[in-house]
RNA sequence: GGGAUCUUAGCUCAGCUGGGAGAGCAUCUGCCUUACAAGCAGAGGGUCAUAGGUUCGAGCCCUAUAGGUCCCACCA
């Protein structure tokens, strides 16, 4: 057996090294077993085009947290991986690339632009995959997928075909949002509106036949009024009763608009008439199909203007804008302009304004599949966590739009549609059609579109598992227990999930989504590639460890809540490990040569049933934290039992016995076993949180398991229940820390040790501090400990320490001053003045008395107890101060 | 316009179903005590945004106000 730790704790020493022994083990594969229970989180698949960054980090540390844990817990726990082909991320990638080399997307085709973008993937596609490996995930590589791959390809056509059998989904001629730099429509979703400041113009359009009369319209956008086909007026407005059904003159053209009523003109709002643009406009795309009007669109795919635009045909909108708003200011049209700031929807991956534009495009009808989507989560078959997820949730659901998954690109999963060269009939399948149904015609082509990359990732959580087939995995892991993920987007995948999930397994993919904020930089800004404040977590597992940068990431950060990423923290966690490091380097050193055996109960010391019993409440809560999702919490447990209960005060109270293995070997041996075993146990909880360390620590300190991965969870132990000896140490523990701090606040040095006395009427008590002597005597820097009934023999001027049920005496002789000694004592008992006048306000109180948990009176009764008896203490000790 | 969320120690944040205010970092003091100076011991520092209310009891529940952040939304 190997017993030895460097002497500085150096996680990369260690931590490749482990992976891989994992790895090969086969640790982390997870095969159906019926005669388990499965446990299934699927990973939110990293996009191709992407390199691990902090939201990566924290979402794959805590799902790796509960993969570790519930696997330690022998759950069968699968942790299904994968990558995103990424359609619009990957093809912009690809086409900045071929830029580079001179090369545009058209030059390559269909064909050849595909074969870079599959040459990118196995490029790039592993390469997160490589970091994540790095954080310690203990994902099932062997079951690695890609959202492109034959398996989940079909998927997508088996879904596709379904849906458009059903009537879900169709093709339409709707309004959409155009992306002119990336040339596709992009939904609703992929939207963001920003507040832009932009200009009211007033124009007015004449009235046909009647010489002088103008109708004043406002819009923000005055290019698109060669796509206007009619004026719209409140039907209740008195302004304008009249002229509904006149006709007017559409300025620089020779076309004539109505003007019509609609309840959807605001009366407040501009002038009350607004001009209708059903090709540009969403609303007025409503208003147009109310009111049949034509649709006419003025703009290109590129954002130019078309043939409509007449004279400005070619150019630019805003180049239009400008032109189109001179020329009508010198006609005279112009009213005026207003300063307006506005809402403008821009495309989210490029931020380029998003042109409203009608074409025609593939959508999935959303109305009846949300149902069950909605149904799941009011009647709790999914949980969204935190709770106030619900609303975000429901907020998108109410008011959800059909959605558009048509995009004119080329990387991505291609429509299953085809059209006859000859009559353009349309077929569905997934296979070409030999003939057209229709007119028999052998030739037929593709639709040349893809779908939204979102399609594809909504059917992650079973086509990873085989379906459409019916494999074992699929029965065995579906649904999943647990999706974890960011906030930001529920709406892209989570709902789509959802309702995937219902439509196509008949149940929902998971139990509980799990969400977590952003990590943002120190000034709690975003971190961006364009503001370079981003901060690259391989960088932060070079310089501090995975282990460090896991735990920086869950401690102090609730479900839901953005985080602020400061390298003092990570600082802080490193120092954790390497103080988790020591404390099992000191142990180690300890164990040498010796093999401690379990000991009896008797041979156990009460110090050793302290921590074993304060252990024992750490299982309990930390599992009760981990089931509740609260890692956060259960994490911070761990870490103060270790530092504070298991290093300060146990290892030096052990320390002693463990020096006496000649001596009192019984004691020893107790003490020894304890350390190990307390430490076992504290390292199979912090194990999910910070794999790496726990795993090395673990190997050399036992031999009969070869990894604590597999190692059994700590679950809370009857026999380790150790309530008296809890107290009794508690009681030492207090003792400890009133001599230490007396003697910090009368100045005495550390070097010098003092004789102490400990007083107390109750035999009881005598005898925790008598038998427990041994444990304390070095943490009170005593040189000799007598436990007294009374203070017969103590010299007068001996410094004090009162505690519940007894007092402590320290003779130090010269090294007193009176006069800080009563201020010492007069603070001790202002404090307690306090103290047992809230107690007493508290127990006066008759109606705290019959409406507070019985068990809470108690408490309280009892804490009064121990005021008045520590208060009559401090009186006597000061006493002695206030004659002289 | 609707909704969510935050306001707690100098800084960043925890605080689970209401029952004596916590952590990390920073500050001050003393210690290189044979695991750890990435450490040990001690200390200072908070009218828990404001105003009401419910309750025996409120950081926690309710209402309003102020300020910050975010999401959603078709006001041309």
């Amino acid at each position: 057996m190997k017993r030895e730790l460097s002497k500085t704790y150096d996680p990369k020493d260690i931590e490749d090294r482990l992976y891989q022994k994992w790895e090969e083990n086969g640790y982390f594969h997870a095969e159906a077993d019926r005669s388990r229970k499965p446990f299934t989180i699927v990973m939110p698949p990293p996009n191709i085009t992407g390199q691990l960054h902090m939201g990566h980090a924290l979402d794959n540390t805590m799902q790796d947290i509960l993969i570790r844990y519930k696997r330690m817990q022998g759950y069968n726990a699968l942790w299904q991986p994968g990558t995103d082909h990424a359609s619009i991320a990957t093809e912009v990638k690809v086409i900045e690339s071929l830029k580079e080399q001179g090369i545009e997307k058209e030059q390559l085709g269909r064909e050849g632009f595909l074969e870079k973008c599959w040459e990118w993937k196995k490029e790039y596609g592993g390469r997160i995959i490589k970091q994540l490996k790095k954080m310690g995930s203990s994902a099932d590589w062997e079951r690695e997928r890609f959202t492109m791959d034959e398996g989940c390809s079909r998927a997508v056509q088996e879904v596709f075909i379904k849906l458009y059998q059903k009537g879900w989904i169709y093709k339409g001629s709707r309004i959409i949002n155009w992306c002119p730099v990336c040339k596709t429509s992009i939904s609703d979703a992929e939207v963001e509106h920003e507040e832009q400041d932009g200009f009211f113009w007033h124009i007015n359009y004449p009235v046909v036949g009647e010489e002088g009369r103008f109708v004043e319209i406002a819009t923000t956008r005055p290019e698109t009024m060669f796509g206007d086909t009619a004026v719209a007026v409140n039907p209740e407005d008195e302004r304008y009763r009249d002229i509904i059904g006149k006709t007017l003159k559409l300025p620089m053209t020779d076309r004539e608009i109505p003007v019509i009523a609609d309840s959807y003109v605001d009366r407040e709002f501009g002038t009350g008439c607004v001009k209708i643009t059903p090709a540009h406009d969403p609303n007025d795309f409503e208003v147009g199909k109310r009111h049949h009007l034509e649709e006419i669109i003025v703009i290109n795919d590129d954002a130019t203007m078309n043939s409509h635009a007449g004279k400005y045909e070619g150019m630019d909108r805003y180049e239009c804008r400008k032109a189109l708003v001179h020329d009508l200011e010198e006609q005279g049209l112009l009213v005026k302009v207003e300063p307006h700031s506005h809402n403008v929807g821009t495309h989210d991956r490029c931020h380029t304004t998003v042109e409203p534009m009608v074409k025609q495009q593939w959508f999935v009808k959303m109305d009846e599949m949300i149902k069950p989507a909605v149904e799941g989560v009011k009647n709790g078959e999914i949980e969204l966590l935190p709770k106030r997820m619900d609303k975000t949730y429901f907020n998108w659901t109410d008011n959800i739009r059909d959605w558009c998954i048509s995009r004119q690109l080329w990387w991505g999963h291609r429509i299953p549609a085809w059209y006859c060269d000859s009559c353009g009939e349309m077929t569905v399948s997934i296979e070409k059609p030999q003939v057209c149904p229709k007119c028999g015609c052998s030739h037929l082509t593709q639709d040349p579109d893809t779908l939204d990359t979102w399609f594809s990732s909504a059917l992650w959580p079973f086509s990873t598992l085989g379906w459409p087939d019916q494999t074992p995995e699929l029965e065995y892991f579906y649904p999943n227990d647990v999706l974890v993920t960011g906030y930001d987007i529920i709406f892209f995948w989570v709902i789509r999930m959802i309702f995937s999930g219902y439509e196509q397994m008949g149940k929902a993919p998971f139990s509980t989504v799990l969400f977590h904020g952003l990590v943002r930089d120190s000034q709690g800004r975003k971190m961006s590639k364009s503001l370079g404040n981003g901060i690259d977590p391989l960088e932060v597992i070079d310089k501090y460890g995975a282990d460090a940068l896991r735990l920086t990431l869950i401690t102090g950060n609730a479900p839901g809540n953005d985080m602020r990423f400061y390298w003092e923290r990570v600082e802080a966690s490193r120092n954790f490990a390497n103080k988790v490091w020591n404390a099992s380097r000191f142990i180690l050193m300890n164990l040498e040569g010796t093999e401690p055996v379990q000991p009896s109960l008797e041979e156990l010391h009460p110090a050793d049933k302290w921590i074993l019993s304060k252990v024992n409440t750490l299982a309990k809560d930390v599992t009760f934290n981990m089931d509740k999702f609260e890692l956060g919490i259960a994490v911070q447990k761990v870490y103060d039992f270790i530092w504070d209960e298991f290093c300060d005060w146990y290892i030096e109270m052990a320390k002693v016995r463990t020096y006496k293995k000649e001596e009192d070997p019984s004691s020893a041996n107790a003490a020894l076993w304890t350390l190990r075993t307390v430490l076992e146990e504290a390292l199979k909880l912090l194990h999910p949180y910070m794999p790496f360390i726990t795993e090395e620590i673990f190997c050399t300190l036992q031999s009969e398991e070869e990894t604590i991965m597999l190692s059994r969870w700590p679950e809370y132990r009857k026999e380790w229940d150790f309530p008296e000896e809890e107290a009794a140490i508690e009681r030492c523990k207090e003792l400890v820390k009133g001599v230490r701090n007396v003697r910090t606040e009368m100045e005495v040095p550390p070097s010098r040790k003092a004789k102490l006395f400990v007083v107390s009427k109750d035999a009881d008590i005598r005898a925790v501090f008598d038998q427990n002597r041994e444990v304390y005597v070095n943490l009170a820097f005593t040189n000799g400990i007598a436990v007294c009934e009374d203070k017969t023999g103590i010299p007068e001027d001996a410094v004090s320490v009162v505690l519940p049920g007894a007092a402590a005496y320290l003779p130090l002789e010269d090294l007193v001053d009176f006069e800080k000694e009563r201020e010492r004592l007069q603070k001790e008992k202002d404090r307690l003045t306090k103290e047992l006048a809230r107690s007493k306000g508290m127990l006066s109180n008759e109606k705290f008395l019959q409406n507070a948990k019985p068990q809470k009176v108690a408490e309280e009764r009892a804490k009064l107890e121990k005021y008045e008896q520590m208060m009559a203490q401090v009186e006597k000790n000061l006493s002695r101060y206030l004659c002289s």
